[in-house]
DNA sequence: TCAAAAATTGACTTACTTTGACCATTTAAA
DNA sequence: TTTAAATGGTCAAAGTAAGTCAATTTTTGA
């Protein structure tokens, strides 16, 4: 197994121990613990806990310094809704897309399926045509916005969708 | 017998091995052990492990990086491959999209819920960006395409391959 | 026999990970 | 109020591993 798959488990993890939603922790250590370079943590932060993967992370320098992590709570409608509204926006990358994807499954929002065809729709395998990356971004945004869309308007028998989004 | 036929029948007998539908390997550690070329490894993937041949694969790179081949459905198979090559081909309308998703549903191959889902990401509002018609079709085509590959992969029961990696 | 197709190789490219040197901030001691 | 110690942050280089492409060689089929 790779170390950042490691520290990432180990933080997750440690998260879910804790019935709040979010965890402190000193980078030195943690990066003792799995003896390596302290930057290690940060490289696994900022390619495994940023806000599209459904966190936020702080921290404070100098004696007593530390790592915030903190788990984004927000309700499925709330969630569509920054999705729609903030941040899908004009134009998305495929790895973007992906992550949302698999954010919106792990929050329970979707099921894996669900996830899994939304991110087959918009990889860069399925856009692989004769154009700019600024025009593909610009369609995948479209194609992710649909999907969503459609997702919301399920019927609430079989979900919990029962309200229109006006956006 | 050929290089090319060797791995690729070795790569068989570890998928028949297992009770999965899919394996990961070494690119490395595959053309080390047939004393070839790593891009060998390509080779035999686009010619005998193609979505026509019932494979689909994909890959990851860097440090702990692997390559992932799954299998088709066996039953699935012949029709996929009619509907990848012979109905979707190159470029397909939002309406022949539309009719063929619903076609699938009825036919018991896909759920409802996939049906409109795959409807949403290849209607016409979705692709609705300042492009010739054309290539607005040639698009779609690969968004299906890619939709489709990725039901393929799904597991026939439950708790079978899929069930335990990150997409 | 020989042209076309398939197979093989290797140089170059892209992607992800790990490390380390140097920088910035905060606290605590002098 | 300086200054030192304790933290965390940044960034670029090195390391690891897969992808692409085109030149070359081998095999196949008319």
């Amino acid at each position: 197994m790779r170390l950042s798959d490691a520290i990432e488990q180990f933080i997750k993890e440690m998260m879910s121990g804790e019935q709040q939603s979010g965890i402190d922790l000193k980078r030195n250590e943690l990066a003792e613990y799995f003896h390596c370079a302290p930057s290690q943590i940060n490289y696994v932060l900022s390619t495994r806990f940023t806000p599209d993967h459904g966190y936020v992370t702080s921290s404070q320098r100098g004696g007593g310094g530390y790592i915030r992590i903190v788990r984004i709570v927000r309700s499925d409608k709330e969630h569509m809704q920054y999705l729609l509204r903030d941040r899908i926006g004009e134009s998305i990358t495929a790895g973007e897309a992906q992550l949302l994807c698999l954010n919106l499954h792990e929050r329970g929002v979707i099921g894996k399926e669900d996830a899994e065809l939304m991110i087959a729709a918009t990889s860069a395998s399925a856009l692989s045509v004769p154009l700019p990356e600024s025009v593909k971004d610009a369609v995948r945004s479209r194609i992710l916005r649909s999907m969503l869309l459609n997702i919301a308007q399920r019927p609430a028998g079989s979900g919990k969708w029962g309200e229109d989004y006006d956006l």
